[in-house]
DNA sequence: CCAGCTGTTATAGCAATACTATAACAGCTA
DNA sequence: TAGCTGTTATAGTATTGCTATAACAGCTGG
């Protein structure tokens, strides 16, 4: 797990290590229990506030990502094997998904290459474990 | 064309009438050189203030997606048959298909489900065309 | 037991963002 | 001329993102 920060990005700090953590454990290099850092040595290794890193940890423990104590620390909670999710969050993740890919056929990215880069990914997940 | 806000939501109001105008030309709904309302109308149309529809179509011209003129108003300018996108573009977009993508299988949801509705949605795209 | 780590909470400050509001100017059009 | 349009400026308010300092509690290795 190494993660790299965008400083410039206009996406916040906390989302930025939020989604790496998420990608990571999609494609497996984070497994059920795998411990994270403490909030305090990561935002040392990123030169940040901790309490920037500790935004991130309460975002992944509200989305059910991770589970955060006294004793253990931060374990990866949830898995692809898990389970399935919500309905209701099937709905949501897919109106943003949907907004995603009207994008990127306004933009002129054809439908077919949108599917291989999609597929592309999906295929890339897990495929570790 | 008729767009919902909602204002509760934490997505800034100007990024929500910006992600319906998007999917309004993928659906087909608004093709090229289609009007768009008036940045003072459609604030009145929404309750907002005509600033903020402003900033929403700054954004989508910044993009490229519609052309805005003194004389004509804003009109759609790029479609799905507008020509294909600039490499970069195609690569960062990429980046975000990445982090929902691993989102929705962290949280369980089946990758053929993803790649179902996926489909479903390019699939509804531009038929109407 | 003590030192050092951890998570948790509180408080504060600063810069930037989101939204609203009012105003004014310029150009097109009926 | 009147009324619409886009454009620009300025300003105020509330919220967000990030940092900073501090303090407390619990676990752990010496």
């Amino acid at each position: 797990m190494l993660i790299t920060l965008d400083l410039f990005s206009e996406v916040p700090i906390y989302q930025q290590i939020r989604d790496r953590v998420v990608e990571a454990v999609a494609d497996g290099v984070l497994r059920e229990g795998s411990q994270l850092p403490s909030t305090r040595q990561l935002g040392v290794d990123l030169g940040i506030n901790f309490h920037t890193v500790n935004k991130a940890y309460d975002l992944l423990r509200t989305e059910g990502v991770i589970l955060v104590n006294r004793k253990s620390g931060a374990i990866v909670r949830r898995d692809a094997s898990s389970g399935p999710p919500e309905p209701e969050y099937a709905d949501e993740w897919q109106s943003r998904l949907r907004t995603l890919l009207a994008e990127a056929v306004v933009q002129g990215l054809p439908p077919s290459e949108v599917t291989a880069r999609s597929n592309a990914l999906l295929g890339s997940f897990t495929s570790a474990s």
